[in-house]
DNA sequence: CCCATGTCCTGCCAGC
DNA sequence: TGCTGGCAGGACATGG
């Protein structure tokens, strides 16, 4: 599933290929994807358009068009967007085609039609997409060891949880939440209220150093993640605990173990995560 | 406000 | 062997 360094992974594949290249055509074949605007608009609104950047929030890629559009797409879990040259086969599940001038398409494919697409002038399209209450950019220099203790002194949610609500970081899902809480030495339900000093420097630093790993390895491919080229990361083999239940412990040999918070499977030591 | 749970969606796989 | 039910989860809606 796509958390920010499989999303920033796939900027940095399209970027270069996208940046400066006009549409052509805005090919919309499963509408419950776009959310916004109508899908008439939404094709009839992309030819035309230049690409002026391509940034990243969270998990969300934002095209900046020309005319002061902006398209944002969140690839949900098993969503892909893939560069491809037009004579391509359709690959199932492809829901949306965006034809550039100079002979190249970005397509949207994803199997379980978790991930959306917002189209529209800039200030309002974030507001549509929820970009407003997106939690600190976790590999921004905002994201002090301060911020980081104001966020946990706020909440007496579990640590787990707070790590999954992009209202308070952005970018990190089930696996990356998972492997810094491993790193941090934190158990998935200590309250973060309950965190101290050390303990807070200790998480900050791991979800740094996740989150590098993972964007240093091109990103985890466990089943359906690709770049967008089509290249899968290699992070996977770098987990410490993600999906792996019953294997020794990296640190101390315990059978690593499972539980549900908040209707997601955790991984964790429960020798090593206090 | 705060937080937990349900919903969407399809492929995969354990278990019968 | 073939079927089935449960599981996977990101973000939002809902309701206590």
């Amino acid at each position: 599933m796509p958390e920010l360094p499989e999303v920033e992974t796939i900027r940095r594949t399209l970027e270069p290929r996208v940046r400066g290249q006009v549409i052509t055509e805005a090919l919309v074949l499963h509408p419950s994807v776009v959310v916004t605007p109508e899908i008439q608009e939404f094709s009839s609104l992309l030819p035309g358009k230049k690409v002026i950047a391509l940034d990243r929030r969270g998990k969300y890629l934002l095209f900046s068009l020309s005319e002061g559009y902006t398209l944002i797409w969140h690839l949900g879990m098993t969503g892909r967007l893939l560069w491809l040259e037009p004579e391509h086969i359709l690959e199932p599940h492809t829901h949306v085609i965006i034809t550039f001038k100079y002979h190249g398409q970005l397509r949207f494919v994803d199997v379980r039609r978790f991930g959306r697409c917002y189209l529209g002038y800039t200030q309002e399209v974030f507001r549509q997409a929820g970009l407003h209450d997106l939690g600190v950019e976790p590999l921004s220099p905002d994201f002090t060891i301060e911020k980081l203790a104001q966020i946990t002194h706020s909440t007496r949610r579990h640590l787990k949880n707070l790590l999954l609500d992009q209202h308070y970081i952005a970018g990190l899902g089930n696996i990356y939440s998972d492997e810094a809480l491993f790193w941090a030495g934190l158990h998935p339900l200590r309250v973060a209220s309950s965190l101290d000093k050390k303990e807070i420097e200790r998480l900050h630093q791991a979800i740094c150093q996740v989150l590098k790993a993972g964007l240093s390895h091109g990103g985890t491919s466990i089943r359906d993640y690709v770049d967008g080229t089509g290249r899968k990361g290699n992070h996977q083999d770098y987990l410490a605990v993600y999906g792996k239940k019953g294997q020794p412990c990296p640190r101390c040999g315990k059978a690593i173990e499972t539980l549900k918070v908040g209707g997601r499977t955790s991984y964790f030591c429960s020798r090593c995560q206090l």
